[in-house]
DNA sequence: TGCTAAATTCGATAATAGTCGATGACAGAT
DNA sequence: ATCTGTCATCGACTATTATCGAATTTAGCA
């Protein structure tokens, strides 16, 4: 395999923890690979167990419904780790994984992580950590889906992603993304976009969302 | 500590892939503590991390809106284990678990797992498919939550929990916690229960709820 | 520069879910 | 047996979200 830089492989917290020789001995076995644009990497369903660590650019794992609406799961960078749940149940892949654009990917088979799952306590550990936190974020969107409406939950997402009050969206972050991340649809997200802008508390435009107003936009993100 | 069966104990399966001397070790320093009905077990924000074994009895799981609307998380029965999030991510409980019933559970305080956590590899491999589960459950709460109706979740509720087409509900399962399972209140998910019953789906009656017409139920649980 | 497809915007309407007030039915307690 | 509080039921009304059709703007590309 091409050589990958250290500094990315730490970003993977797993193996941030483990041996120079244990690294080499798992990468000894991985496998680059680019997806393109719109590529589909992991179909829901897929019998394949391996994991896919993220090295450059974004994806997303979504579930459809009979009808064709779709639901973000969550969106996938650098760092992140794809297909965890077939791999550690030894099931089929429970969702799709889509690049948002062209990216790289590292591969690595059940066998060789499982094998070092059970040497090294140390990598189980930090496994464990970076599962309980998938947990914690999954609790946080359940709770948002049912507690909170639309309007707050965008709130939310542009308080939440929002650096010095702007929210810099990447060029495959369209509406129709966030609506799906936020389980509703184009329109509802454009209106309260819209809504919110009249009332002068932020300002759009095509490739970045200004806060205006903080304090009225949290007061919002609670109802 | 009093003595607990060994059959009990081996329903929590990371407890059931460690060694007997490993298990008394653990369990020299657990404490064994009832909770009574209405009880709160544990408070969200709490910062002590200790784990709670269900021993019997059966709790809840849940998240409060300011509005005082509230989402079960997730209901907790003999065999299942409560706050790893908080022991694991070494942070305050996430959320407020609630006694439904007089129930018995053992804590175990973190360090201990921790400790063993890094000794015994299997235990944190067993505990690893633990989390992933809880993962997938949740992935699956998503997507009810935002691709179906409740109409279809109260159909894929009575389905997934109904056996030999009975849905048998404990006294404390009332419609108001259905509807808080659900995402939503006592209100509509007793319209939707008249509506399936007026249909001739179903039959309610104060102790259970009978399936006459899976067909049917299916149908409707994939709108 | 002009063409084209994608993204956004808008208005109108329908469907679903939530709220409120009031009442009925039931189980456990006295 | 009666009382009492919880649970369940019902109807009417409101609010939110979803859907549809169409126009308009924008970005990427030839």
């Amino acid at each position: 395999m091409e050589k990958i830089s250290p500094k990315i492989l730490k970003k993977f917290s797993p193996l941030s923890v483990i041996s120079e020789d244990e690294l080499s001995d798992l990468l000894s076995a991985a496998i680059l690979e680019f997806v393109a644009e719109d590529e589909i990497l992991l179909l829901e369903g897929d019998a394949r167990k391996n994991l896919y660590f993220v090295i450059e650019g974004w994806l997303k794992a979504e579930k459809i419904s009979p009808e064709g609406r779709q639901q973000t799961l969550r969106f996938i960078g650098p760092g992140e780790i794809i297909n965890e749940l077939a791999v550690f149940l030894n099931e089929p892949a429970s969702m799709t994984v889509i690049a948002m654009e062209k990216s790289q990917v590292m591969i690595l088979s059940q066998a060789r992580v499982e094998d070092l799952l059970l040497k090294n306590p140390k990598f189980s550990r930090e496994w464990i950590k970076s599962l309980a936190l998938r947990v914690k974020h999954l609790l946080n969107h359940v709770e948002n889906l049912s507690l909170y409406s639309v309007e707050a939950r965008l709130a939310r997402l542009l308080l939440d992603e929002a650096k010095d009050g702007v929210y810099q969206r990447p060029s495959w972050k369209t509406q129709s993304e966030i609506a799906a991340q936020l389980g509703t649809v184009l329109d509802v997200i454009n209106r309260n976009l819209q809504n919110l802008q009249k009332q002068g508390i932020i300002e759009i435009n095509r490739t970045e969302i200004k806060i205006l107003d903080v304090k009225k936009l949290e007061a919002l993100s609670r109802r």
